[in-house]
DNA sequence: GATCTGACGCTACGG
DNA sequence: TCCGTAGCGTCA
């Protein structure tokens, strides 16, 4: 055994990301908070420990023993390894240092003790893998989940040592306010068991404290209990005695607020069980107090399994005088934390969690399935126990930050967003379901007549025996220039790529296209939502945990997918329509945004991100052209300037040359073949691919870029985003050269689309921060369209909001804390607003003196 | 015989 | 063989 080294007089310091070996981590937090120790350095090396500096307390050797006998303590500080020495050095992260030694992320020697600042400075996606990274489990390296269950397992006896710990340092806490509140502890402690009715014991230290049955004065000791708590777990419980921890996750949905009883808070091997419903206001007043207080205290820990929800509920059961005060809740989700750690199949239940996330052994509980509170107790522990083995392995793969930082405090916000009514004018859906109605019969009828038989036209395969077999048009498509093949079939498609070709030759493909835009527009944007309008409103739901990109998804109505632009009926006979005089066939557009409406004296404001995913690669690939034209002519038209560059012309670019340069950039971005390329540019393949060398030629960092990508996938298993994000691709190195470039061009896509997926959730972050810090202003946050922000608000506040809103999301540097310190190119939002959400004009954000010019027009509708 | 279910194809959205 | 979401209708 060997010695440990005392503390240095100035030691370097070390950030967590430095220190990244999951099992390195896993010891130091478990020493770091056994003994105390915090800013220490530590570094390990297989089965050796070097510690630089013990802080405030010199560790004794025979403190030692917790790391077990084999476990070595090396004498001499290892010398930190500067990047200079590593970037272009694989050796250090493989050389048998398995675990890692030291800071290798900081560029220069003298910021050394700028430890913090500088990992910040410095890009996420650095060209060399910055640490020897912990495997993932989905990775190709680890065979299954079992090896996070022996991860876990290896280490329980820390977690134990630390629960325990943790549980003596309370009732330290609690002597001490024992000296000044001993008579009502005392009383309180009579009172519960025996004269409380509804408090039952499972276990003998264990009790649920219902509040209803306690006094004013025993309801101050809890609240001041609640007040020294370490760690708690909270869930919604319902009347049927079931809570919203272990429901699926996909069933959320259906109950969040109609059926609550109440919520239970575990602390300490205690449960209580704070009313929801109740006749007292002044007991609804105490327990949104002390709840309040308690999910906004950082230095407690709140888990909740479906958080969402239990915000859901909280702010409608307890009537909150500020709603949006919730953002400032600190909450830890493992529901969402799964997500993280396995975003490309999250878990799905609590009990999918359990099997992967925890050496929780519920069996030793002696769980009682018959006794509710039995249950509770089990879910609580359990809970409490997922969450703790979630949090060292999003410290192990650096996502930590992205859960504490982006994703938990998201969930209010969500939360807020879910419960916000749309407005929606029933009388025009329908009439919209109506117009649609007739027009697809008349299509319908046209199409039986066009094939001289009648035929189910919603069938793919019916149109394809048509179309194919009886017609014969496939063959004007031969020479591989046209069909399509259905992926899983390899049946001749029947897409609108394909229709739109063989509508030269016929018209029965146009009169199915056109049959088809309607029925998606009738079946799902109006029948689908009249379905879920109740009081002339629409709620919507955000799913956090359903995209591996990390973006956020709609869903029961999907309001993110709702057409942009109108379609047009040509001929439309209105004659059919009731209440309406018989005329002329005429031209009419639908819209389905248009029935979207803001409330009286009400505004919707939208602001988006222009050319979001663009700009980040602009900021990733660090390319001086493309950043040369963000950073000087960031209003303008970037494809124009890209078109400009690409094509070397002096003279003006034309459409033709922007639509084309446009759809070159985003295949290029994502991984598109020739072929394909073509066929969207209705030119040769060979042009195709001249197209993409010129412009890669142009603009060489982007190949570079998608170079990088497919590289660090390949060598770590995995791709990450600007804010830390990460996606395994375990067929990177697949043998078969499908699986292979298709997980090349997902590595592609995941770098920017997720990147933008992270921009976008803290610009919701910081909005919302901005607008409640200005108390008056009362703007409901509705939509989030990817990089689309939609808000109602009263009118009269629109031109102050807009100001506070394109003020944040400009903001690089505040949208990127703490993880960068901002972007190499500007951000730009176009702000528009209107009371219909189909009709959003540009909003002109300008000085008062200038804006007393503008004159106001008849709407020309 | 009437529902239920999962896979599939297609079409919206976003980049 | 651009990426990734939701939702509808058909079909076995």
């Amino acid at each position: 055994m060997g010695r440990w080294i005392k503390p240095l007089n100035n030691p370097p310091r070390l950030s967590e990301t430095d220190l990244l070996s999951a099992q390195a981590r896993i010891v130091l937090m478990s020493l770091e908070r056994r003994y105390g120790v915090k800013d220490s350095l530590w570094s390990f090396n297989n089965s050796e420990i070097c510690a630089y500096n013990a802080g405030n307390c010199e560790l004794q050797e025979s403190q030692c023993s917790l790391l077990g006998s084999s476990t070595k303590v090396k004498q001499e500080p290892i010398t930190p390894i500067r990047s200079s020495e590593c970037i272009n050095n694989q050796k250090i992260s493989t050389d048998n240092h398995d675990s890692y030694s030291t800071n290798a992320y900081f560029k220069e020697n003298k910021d050394y003790h700028k430890s913090q600042k500088q990992v910040m400075d410095l890009p996420v996606l650095a060209p060399t893998p910055l640490v020897s990274v912990t495997k993932h489990p989905t990775s190709a390296a680890y065979s299954s989940e079992a090896h996070i269950q022996q991860f876990l397992h290896q280490h329980v006896d820390q977690y134990e040592k630390r629960r325990q710990l943790a549980a003596s340092d309370v009732s330290c806490m609690k002597n001490l306010s024992r000296a000044t509140n001993e008579k009502s502890e005392d009383k309180l402690k009579a009172k519960i068991p025996s004269s409380s009715h509804n408090a039952k014991t499972t276990r003998d230290d264990q009790l649920l404290i219902d509040i209803t049955s306690l006094s004013p004065q025993e309801r101050e000791i809890i609240s001041f209990q609640l007040e020294t708590v370490g760690e708690v777990c909270l869930m919604v419980v319902y009347h049927d005695n079931s809570t919203s921890a272990n429901v699926s996750f996909y069933q959320l949905n259906d109950r969040f607020g109609q059926s609550a009883k109440g919520v239970l808070v575990y602390a300490e091997n205690r449960m209580m069980l704070f009313p929801l419903v109740v006749s007292d206001p002044s007991l609804i007043k105490w327990c949104r107090y002390v709840l309040n207080a308690l999910l906004c205290k950082e230095t407690t820990r709140k888990v909740v399994v479906n958080s969402k929800l239990l915000v859901k509920v909280l702010l409608q059961k307890l009537n909150f005088t500020r709603q949006s005060e919730v953002i400032l809740w600190h909450l830890e989700d493992p529901a969402v934390a799964g997500w993280l750690l396995k975003p490309d199949d999250p878990p799905c239940s609590l009990k999918n969690l359990r099997k992967t996330h925890t050496t929780f052994c519920g069996d030793n509980y002696n769980y009682d399935r018959t006794k509710s509170d039995s249950k509770f107790y089990f879910l609580a522990k359990e809970s409490l126990a997922i969450m703790e083995g979630q949090r060292i392995l999003l410290k192990s793969y650096s996502l930590w930050q992205l859960f504490l930082h982006v994703e938990m405090p998201l969930v209010p916000v969500l939360a807020l967003m879910e419960l916000q009514p749309i407005r929606v004018d029933m009388p025009m859906l329908l009439r919209y379901s109506d117009m649609l109605k007739k027009n697809l019969q008349k299509l319908e009828n046209q199409a039986h007549e066009m094939a001289a038989h009648p035929f189910s036209i919603n069938s793919t395969s019916q149109i394809r025996q048509v179309l194919y077999e009886k017609l014969g048009l496939d063959k004007h498509l031969s020479g591989g220039n046209g069909m399509i093949l259905t992926t899983s079939n390899n049946l001749k498609s029947t897409s609108e790529a394909v229709l739109v070709q063989m509508s030269a030759y016929h018209p029965l493909p146009s009169v199915i296209l056109q049959y088809r835009q309607l029925a998606k527009m009738k079946s799902t944007y109006i029948e689908g939502i009249l379905e879920l309008v109740q009081d002339g409103v629409v709620y919507t739901h955000w799913d956090q945990t359903a995209a591996a990109t990390g973006r956020l998804t709609s869903c029961s109505p999907n309001l993110q997918a709702v057409p942009k632009t109108s379609i047009v009926i040509k001929d439309f006979d209105n004659s059919i329509i009731i209440g309406q005089e018989s005329s002329e066939p005429k031209t009419v557009k639908i819209c389905a945004r248009e029935p979207y409406i803001c409330g009286e004296n009400n505004i919707f404001l939208a602001a988006d991100f222009q050319q979001i995913e663009l700009r980040l690669l602009a900021h990733l690939t660090d390319d001086i052209t493309l950043r040369t034209i963000f950073n000087s002519l960031s209003h303008f038209d970037v494809f124009i300037q890209l078109a400009a560059k690409w094509y070397a012309s002096e003279s003006e670019i034309t459409n033709l040359e922007r639509e084309q340069t446009k759809r070159v950039v985003y295949s290029i971005m994502y991984g598109v073949g020739e072929e394909r390329l073509a066929k969207y540019l209705k030119a040769t393949p060979s042009t195709a691919k001249e197209i993409i060398n010129s412009f890669l030629v142009s603009f060489p960092a982007i190949q570079h870029f998608t170079q990088w990508c497919v590289t660090f996938a390949r060598q770590h298993g995995y791709v990450e985003t600007l804010m830390g994000r990460k996606r395994w691709l375990p067929n990177i190195t697949h043998s078969a050269a499908q699986l292979r470039s298709q997980a090349e061009r997902q590595a592609v896509n995941f770098c920017l689309q997720g990147s933008a997926a992270d921009l976008c959730k803290c610009t919701m972050l910081r909005v919302e921060e901005a607008l409640y810090n200005k108390s008056h202003l009362r703007a409901r946050l509705l939509l989030q369209i990817h990089d689309e922000l939609v808000w109602e608000m009263p009118s009269d506040q629109l031109q102050e909001t807009c100001e506070v809103i394109k003020t944040v999301m400009e903001d690089a540097k505040l949208l990127c804390c703490p993880f960068l310190p901002g972007l190499k190119v500007p951000l730009s939002v176009h702000l528009t607003h209107g009371t219909s959400w189909a009709r959003l004009s540009p909003q002109m954000l300008r000085p008062p003196d200038v804006a007393a010019f503008s004159v106001s027009r008849p709407c020309s509708t």
